[in-house]
DNA sequence: CAAAATGATACTAATTTAGTATCATTATAA
DNA sequence: TTATAATGATACTAAATTAGTATCATTTTG
């Protein structure tokens, strides 16, 4: 059972090492040298976390991408929901077939609160947990 | 993302469907009308839950799957290990590449803390969450 | 104009999940 | 003793998701 599949993991390590660096706008071939992650995959992963507001990009020679916002600013959450969709647990299950002579059933409630848990939990873990506090980060705003 | 896969979700339906039933074994047969599950799947299903010690099984007309355990003696957290595997929520990230340069990375120890926090509450669940209280069940034992 | 970057997009490969098929064995009862 | 209705074992196929590649166009700098 993964809560964190390979592209979140990808961005999550992209996003930790753009926030390190000492350059502000940092291209993908640097994050490939030094992440060891397929420069296409990077990418691909990277432009969607542009399109998704979380980076902004520069083209040309030069170019690269660059935090859109601080690292305190940028939520574990959003990246799982970009990457995996809905934080909701319980898609499959329990949707109509399931209990259909208990009016409220309980099993999904507790499921629905399971997963309320782990969201508000993951709500609370930002950039920074990766990257410890005593440091200054290339990136501003937000 | 998903909690539950359609195996377990299959597995809970089953298991239900016999806990609640007047006959004590119940043939795939009988499961495969009412719960409009595919047989062969259902067949797969059951023989797996035969195996890991939740049925017990008998051969020959007029058999079928009986609950081995109470009701409120089958747990969730098992259906989802027996069907999805070990529980652990973080298997692909963190393990080894991130973090190079802290020791205790905080990240991990709060997908930690979340993976037990679910896990503890999925143990919590049994059957019985779906059955209601107020009734009697045709398994016994356990 | 060359080089180094991203944008857009379409494709392939691998893995996991979902589901089928089939033959062998067992038990019951006519 | 034979037909029938069940499971046991096992191998297979199909669909969906995840992981990763490839390529051509555009932009920017020098």
């Amino acid at each position: 059972m993964k809560l964190i599949t390979r592209d979140t993991d990808y961005a999550v390590r992209a996003l930790c090492f753009i926030a390190k660096c000492e350059r502000e706008i940092v291209p993908v071939s640097e994050l490939n040298r030094n992440l060891r992650i397929p420069k296409p995959f990077l990418r691909k992963i990277l432009q969607i976390l542009n399109k998704k507001g979380m980076l902004k990009s520069y083209k040309g020679k030069g170019g690269g991408f660059m935090l859109a916002f601080a690292p305190n600013k940028i939520f574990l959450a959003d990246l799982i929901e970009i990457f995996q969709g809905s934080l909701k647990l319980n898609k499959c299950i329990f949707k109509k077939r399931i209990c259909p002579d208990i009016k409220t059933c309980k099993l999904k409630k507790r499921i629905d609160a399971i997963q309320k848990h782990v969201i508000s939990e993951l709500k609370d873990i930002t950039l920074v947990s990766l990257l410890g506090e005593t440091r200054t980060y290339g990136a501003k705003g937000g």
